[in-house]
DNA sequence: AGGTTAAATGCATATATGCACATATAGTCA
DNA sequence: TGACTATATGTGCATATATGCATTTAACCT
């Protein structure tokens, strides 16, 4: 029951609906997020962490940089099966797809460096 | 998008997913499913009334009742996935044995007169 | 080892959510 | 039609959630 609970709370923010579809298209650091969405840093960083902790996204580190990227060996199988849902959802959906445009131009520098 | 949001949101709430598990019994009133779930009347409805805004439950009169009802026709494929998803979860949870439990001694008999 | 930097987090604030209580509504049935 | 009653809803409150800002953490790399 509460897995369900954390699993679908995750999944019912636009936010992370963004995010999640973003990470359909690439593995992303937490700086390409950011780009692709046009949000803060903190906002994209407490995010991921939310999809992850709910089991479905996972991390990887690659050298300065932390990768986020959908779970899809995930036990969770309320998870799995949102994900599955989403993948073929919201293909055009306006704001989905700006953020695919702008994740397409995303590059992986810093919070601190990001260029306009 | 915005249904997406609305139909998890939905079902991520303890007491919407122990009436969905009700529903999945079978059809209710109000009262079956307050004296079900031990819950006030005004929060019974309610959360009935958000499951039927999500497209998770429909409703029909009949008599002095109205009954509520797992919309397996939906038009909301989102909900039809959750709904399936559902169905073969949480069946050995205790809290959701007992809902069933207090259901099956459950009489259609409005709030004012819910016997002891 | 230490400076640099990507990511995480503490705190404050604004908004949303869930509930109980009381009352309103609306439909039934005599 | 009118009294009755099942369900819906307004209000207030307590709690949870989302976010920005500032700072901390942690890991890489020279």
């Amino acid at each position: 029951m509460k897995n369900l609970i954390k699993t679908t709370k995750a999944i019912s923010d636009e936010t992370r609906i963004r995010i999640l579809k973003v990470l359909l298209e690439r593995e992303c650091c937490v700086c390409e997020v950011m780009q692709a969405l046009d949000i803060s840093q903190s906002r994209a960083s407490r995010n991921l962490g939310i999809l992850e902790n709910a089991g479905l996204v996972k991390s990887r580190r690659d050298g300065a940089w932390i990768l986020y990227s959908i779970d899809e060996q995930t036990k969770n199988s309320c998870a799995a099966s949102l994900i599955k849902m989403l993948r073929g959802s919201l293909i055009d959906e306006e704001i989905v797809m700006r953020d695919r445009e702008r994740l397409s131009r995303a590059t992986r520098v810093g919070p601190g460096l990001i260029p306009k």
